[in-house]
DNA sequence: TATAATCCCTCTAGTGACTAGAGCTTCAAG
DNA sequence: CTTGAAGCTCTAGTCACTAGAGGGATTATA
């Protein structure tokens, strides 16, 4: 048994987002001690190194949830898992795709001044002011 | 001289966005009809291309301010503009180096699983529950 | 000129996923 | 037995909007 902060400090997720996870029902709530303070066992580890692993993924709260309820009940099939998983993945990519775009665009416009002269002169400000200076579609 | 909804259309800014803009003095306050309606002419026009452009591009509300202060001060040097822009540019390739790691992780788990299984055997359940199965460092 | 459709107004509250702080209680080490 | 760290609850704040209620203004058509 240990306490939150024990928790805290083995999966790294910090003591108010562990509060936090409890208060929106995404963890069990933990049991408590005659002073009233939370003690965790090894189901509740499992289940906070579950959500800091999707979290670090980037999965919503909303798809951990539905990942959980899946992990709990072992005899349905797990294709609701992996089609969660894919949409994350496609997810990922898309977000990928647009920063390498605005990568190569705010390059363009870092490149384009050594921000020695003047703001009255300056090609980032310039670039921002002009749609016509860009393109780039990043809309 | 238009309307909020003009100024949406030709920006691609939603109307409850530019509302937003001028409550946080993002942009300077319109002036008003008789019947209290807000009307814009080509500055307010210029303010919100502006801003629409630095937003498309990741700039924060707070950096976007520094860039609109600069903007109105054209004798000034843009050393601020430029490192604003660099910091931004370098934001952004963090982001990506991050998601190319969360991309090959997500393909590797969602290949790992092909959805037919039960959930009591899914690679994604494992992988997300299990640590050890995790090789790549997304902390 | 009347009316209807569309636009606009303010205000409050909600989103996601936490984070910060106040003011208090409990626990563990020495 | 004391002290200091860690825990507790509760409220409010973050960012950049978005949604909705309940009204008033403007504009196009009849």
């Amino acid at each position: 048994m240990f306490s939150i902060g024990q928790l805290s400090k083995r999966t790294r997720v910090k003591v108010p987002t562990i509060r936090y996870y409890e208060s929106i029902g995404l963890i069990t709530a933990a049991d408590r001690t005659e002073g009233n303070q939370r003690r965790y066992g090894q189901a509740g580890l499992a289940q906070l190194v579950f959500i800091k692993h999707a979290r670090d993924l980037g999965f919503s709260i909303d798809a951990i949830s539905s990942l959980m309820v899946l992990q709990s009940h072992p005899d349905r099939t797990c294709a609701e898992a992996t089609d969660i998983a894919r949409a994350q993945l496609s997810d990922v990519r898309d977000k990928i795709r647009k920063l390498v775009k605005l990568e190569a665009e705010l390059d363009r416009v870092t490149t384009g001044c050594d921000g020695d002269g003047l703001a009255g002169e300056c090609y980032v400000l310039a670039a921002l002011a002009d749609h016509q200076l860009c393109d780039a579609d990043h809309t």
